[in-house]
DNA sequence: TTAGTATATGAATGTATGGGCATATAGTGT
DNA sequence: ACACTATATGCCCATACATTCATATACTAA
């Protein structure tokens, strides 16, 4: 049943803050990494698991790769941007990531986006 | 984090099939029992499930208990609604599970409800 | 090619979860 | 009191899952 593996993906902790995070915009793994405090493993699997439910969709950017929400996920099921709209962003937690995403992002993390959406590396 | 509690509670084919039932009417154990084809024991234990992360309300009538959808829940998480409305009545186990109900509700199966939605015994 | 970085993957482990079976509890009717 | 019915619960087992550690892969830069 195709409802019940959604549900099932979006039923953990983690891939909902990561998706909350790419409610903003594409990252790489190691922002994400970051923003979470968590093992870099542990985040690609996770990435792993939403990509094979077609949560989202990843691209290579040099030798980083970039995810996003996969739109056509959200047109397909109204439910899961209800959820993003207005679940995620009443989690503490979720808040505490982007807060922590955005630090990130002005400081010395591995990779980071660059002017013209391309990734840039910070040193 | 209560939203994870209540997709890990959604994210369970039975589960989802018991509340595509409730979605019509309020149910007794045996009705959904019998609509499912499954255990008493299985549907109670799921029932508990539901009823732990307040999708459902219980009440007794006579010696069954009732269950019904708590549309408070609802309330406060749209998306739930959007699934119940957008993604269960497409699902085909769904649809005849609300048939198989039906056709128990006719024949001799223990407890019915009633006309003035009461429980009466059919036998 | 070599070193370095970003990401993925395999193995191992602890924990949670669903299902079945048997039984307990609670209520009804005689 | 007793039998009967509806529902809940404890035990057991198999499976699934999240996490960590170590390692493999793939790419970049020199």
């Amino acid at each position: 049943m195709k409802l019940v593996k959604i549900l099932k993906v979006l039923g953990d902790e983690t891939r909902i803050r990561i998706l909350n995070l790419l409610r903003s915009s594409e990252l790489c793994v190691c922002e994400i990494t970051y923003a979470l405090g968590a093992t870099q493993s542990n985040i690609s699997k996770h990435l792993a698991k939403l990509s094979d439910a077609d949560f989202v969709i990843s691209s290579k950017k040099a030798q980083w790769i970039a995810y996003k929400i996969n739109v056509s996920m959200l047109a397909e099921h109204p439910f899961i941007e209800t959820i993003m709209r207005e679940e995620m962003v009443q989690i503490p937690e979720c808040k505490a990531d982007l807060e922590k995403l955005t630090e990130c992002q002005g400081k010395g993390i591995p990779c980071d986006w660059g002017p013209n959406n391309t990734f840039q590396p910070k040193i």
